[in-house]
DNA sequence: GCTAACCTTCACGTAAACGGCAAGGTTCGC
DNA sequence: GCGAACCTTGCCGTTTACGTGAAGGTTAGC
């Protein structure tokens, strides 16, 4: 309903009028902002007080005043939290990682020492490599799951068109039945009890 | 230090002894559970509290005993959990789909109506898709994180490795530096506060 | 310049996912 | 047949991720 242009409700804060030539960066309200996310209120000011989001800037009267960094930030949680189901915990040490990025990128230009770049470089690789491997592992997981659950759809599917069409296989000769893949038996990523080995 | 072979522990439950041609099957105590799933007992009583865990099997005393299958179901409750993020409840729900999907083969099998057929493969059909869109929301988000990073870890890569063998490339002819991909503008899965605009 | 609507900071309440302890029953080796 | 070790069922405590007021300041429209 209301993901159309929010646009209407805000309008810049009042405080010492910029020259007119900076465009104003569009500062939204937590509520607005909130509205926009899918989020609550509350929900926004518990990941600044756990430290995930940044002062953003505040109103002469100690609003929180959000820009468009702060919004993709936001969603950028949000999508960690909902798809990927990181805990606030990890999210943070990967928000962590990701500024560590931008110091060292600032550190790295500062210097012109060799080995101090080296080092510089050896760390930003450790932290990405973290990042890959604890993604790597929701990924393969989730990847073989969703492989799994593919092959049955796609085996549902055939048996419905046949039923569809009026040409039942008379599945006698041993077809596995509706959603059940052929028996292989180095199972683990198997869930269901199986039937019985005897 | 304790997942080589388990056995010694246990010794089958003493009452109605089997035939002693059905090769017992192995039941454990919750302890020896938890420690070969990496969990706790508690945690274990609680999946049981929840639902998610049939309530497996008991011993004269009331003790609990776990069959493979139970390991198993152990084994993908925890994998859901850890890896793809799952709430319990999630998992709960998940659990049910495959039961339900068990109690439909049966049935599926049972009848040879037709249109009862077509109806338990039209459900099955459903609620397998259901799983594939859930799992498929996670798996394109991790995805894309993980490729962001990945692509992120090769640039690092290659900067690392030019600096080993000496060659600095004295990137003065603007060269990214360290992590950063090439400047695009369309971003959504950037993060980081970016560079200021002017 | 007043009020409705929104915001602020406490502060307590809650559901989820267990941890931990108490009081008592069970198993098992000796 | 007995004690150590393990199990049982409560039941209360804890952490996470907010929900829900309370008490009061701010903003915006009239």
């Amino acid at each position: 309903m209301t993901n159309e242009t929010i646009a209407g409700a805000v309008d810049l804060p009042v405080s010492e009028a910029p020259s007119a030539e900076y465009a104003a960066p569009r500062l939204l309200k937590i509520a607005e902002v909130a509205e926009e996310l899918g989020l609550t209120a509350r929900a926004v000011r518990y990941y600044e007080e756990l430290g995930l989001l940044k002062p953003a800037a505040r109103s002469e009267g100690s609003y929180r005043l959000f820009d468009d960094d702060d919004i993709e930030r936001l969603r950028f949680i949000r999508g960690l939290r909902d798809d990927a189901g990181f805990s606030l915990a990890e999210i943070g040490r990967l928000l962590e990682d990701e500024e560590a990025r931008e110091r060292n990128r600032a550190q790295f230009r500062a210097t012109t020492d060799v080995a101090e770049r080296r080092q510089i470089l050896r760390d930003a690789l450790d932290r990405v490599e973290r990042q890959a491997t604890s993604l790597r592992g929701k990924s393969e997981r989730i990847t073989a799951m969703l492989d799994e659950v593919e092959t049955r759809r796609e085996h549902l599917g055939r048996h419905l068109a046949d039923l569809e069409a009026g040409r039942e296989p008379l599945h006698a000769h041993r077809e596995p039945a509706p959603g059940e893949p052929e028996p292989r038996e180095s199972g683990h990523t198997q869930s269901a009890p199986a039937e019985p080995r005897s």
